[in-house]
DNA sequence: ACCTCCCAGGTAAGCGCTTTCCTGGGAAAG
DNA sequence: CTTTCCCAGGAAAGCGCTTACCTGGGAGGT
């Protein structure tokens, strides 16, 4: 590759005047040389090494994204708005995949900081793991104290800057619909236990559970993906056949629940979390509880871009119930 | 940040030991050295940084995807299996969005090669602008001089590696599978008139129309997404009253008919391109044309990642009919 | 005609690493 | 007890840039 030293040499002036006109630097320079430069540049197709670049000077200007997953539709969505603030700010951001593993999770944000990374944002659930918990601190701590900026999405073991979605609050929305329609024994298919975005809305199912007299709602784990959810749905119905409607704690499982329910004779309601684009096309089209997820993404790029604040800031986003028509009371 | 330097010296060493011992070099070191470096870095937070690194050796190892939109479900599968191989491999990927604008695609090219990635794969549809192909040859050749490796997905305007989809035969399925199902008057919801993806499986189309000895079937162009797919059915509805087949070019865009069809108290068959996930999840399920996404993504980055060929290598990735209950008889 | 001043342009010192080459001292050999 | 060899460890030269600082010569002033 073309270094800017051949750019120079080829237009017969130092690097030091080739870099100014490169970068557009104030210096005034002669439109002569300016040309010659110029010129070099196109010849050569010359392309600055932005390792080099960033070396020298010292502003970082990439960002890094922590999701679980990009192709899962939710952190699609989120990745949207974090890129659109981001490219706005006209900074490049590096996408991480952590696939819900803490140990991977750690091992990106070290990467990012070794890339020195402005700033990051963790999209992900939280962790239940005190020891991960740690070290995540650790390490941000460490990237913070080097100017580096982190926000994130959900609810962390850290204190900064985060947005937090009101998944406990959405829980008990999606309880209390059920229990309204008049539903008396429903069921939870909930993600990993580990997360803390499972446990918050389970909570808040549990607490409508509560509210309304009634016994704590069954739980099946999944996986937080469709397939996951399809079986899921299989195996509760099997255990539990009284229950009338069945709360997925997101999206992608009530989709596979909608699948699996397609196939049987029972007339069950679901409600989903999240309102993914899919949830208005499926057959029925899906109730569920809305998550500004886009705008969740481009909020938590500001708080990470945003000069840092010696308050951590928490913004929390209310959750909303989008009635369809995959809820309806028992018969 | 902590530096190398400042590791070296707690210490009690030069940097070139503790170079050594932080990389794992094959070179012998003391064990009391080795410890006394371990806890430096761990006391340290030290985390390498990747520019001055990449700067001093000169090995390159990021490899970096151009695609329109990942949170496009579409490119989320593609990227999936991008993302598979190269982190199979130890690689950062860097993915960059161009948002189906050739202009920002160019500059990403460019910004990849600043970013001195070890291979870049285009994994978006490719464009009819002549202009915009011949510097995307420049760009790419220059960067192919320099070490640089490039895969790309579809057709596009330059010889090399590629993984090309069967988009024309794909689109002669689909409008056999219509004829031969009865259909006779059929309409064509494309997706933007510049990209080849989109004049590839539109001349499949016209090819099955003339097969069956049928006029060509009307067209009208979106932008292959949801929402464009829907009010672009309505149009077609409005204006093709005696179509009874609508053949969209790929599954968001039938998806986005489906919607405005159950609105509507007409009977009309849909079959869309990809087979993405939620081809299957909405109702109808959607009869559709399906490419192995992921697997193409997967085979690109391979591609990619290979050796370099003398001869470019071209995979075709043959399109198969998925039938499902969007297509059926005219009555 | 001579001295300042100014400014276009160049010189060179880093940025944080890796790696080649060199060094000095202990072990082995005589 | 020397001499040779070997090897752990260090010095230093870059990698490709940016930028503070320096320089030389023309313009302006007296």
């Amino acid at each position: 590759m073309a270094t800017l030293d051949d750019v120079a040499r080829r237009a017969g002036v130092s690097t030091a005047t080739a870099s100014r006109i490169i970068n557009g630097s104030s210096k005034p320079v002669s439109a002569a040389l300016r040309d010659r430069v110029e010129a070099a540049v196109v010849d050569l197709h010359y392309v600055p090494n932005a390792h080099a670049r960033l070396l020298a000077r010292s502003e970082r200007t990439a960002v890094g994204v922590i999701v679980h997953d990009v192709s899962d539709p939710y952190f699609a969505e989120i990745t949207r708005g974090l890129q659109r603030v981001a490219t706005a700010d006209g900074r490049l951001v590096i996408i991480c995949n952590s696939y819900r593993d803490p140990a991977r999770e750690l091992d990106y944000v070290e990467l990012l900081r070794g890339h020195q990374v402005a700033a990051m944002v963790l999209a992900g659930s939280g962790y239940h793991d005190p020891v991960f918990a740690r070290s995540l601190r650790g390490t941000l701590r460490a990237y913070e104290l080097g100017g580096g900026r982190v926000a994130v999405i959900g609810r962390h073991a850290r204190t900064g800057d985060a947005v937090v979605p009101d998944n406990e609050p959405g829980g008990y929305l999606a309880g209390e619909h059920l229990y309204t329609l008049g539903h008396r024994e429903i069921a939870v298919i909930a993600g990993p236990r580990n997360l803390t975005t499972t446990t918050d809305r389970l909570a808040g199912l549990r607490r409508a559970a509560r509210t309304h007299r009634r016994p704590p709602p069954k739980v099946v784990y999944a996986d937080f993906d469709r397939d996951s959810g399809e079986s899921a749905t299989a195996a509760l119905l099997a255990a539990h056949p009284r229950v009338t409607a069945i709360a997925a704690l997101n999206d992608s499982m009530a989709v596979g629940a909608l699948a699996h329910l397609r196939g049987v004779d029972r007339r069950i309601s679901v409600i989903g979390f999240d309102d993914m684009p899919i949830a208005r096309d499926v057959t029925p089209a899906l109730t569920t509880i809305r998550l500004p997820l886009s705008d969740m993404g481009a909020l938590a790029m500001s708080l990470a871009l945003a000069a840092p604040s010696p308050e951590p800031r928490v913004e929390r986003i209310p959750a909303e119930l989008i009635q369809r028509e995959s809820t309806f009371p028992p018969r």
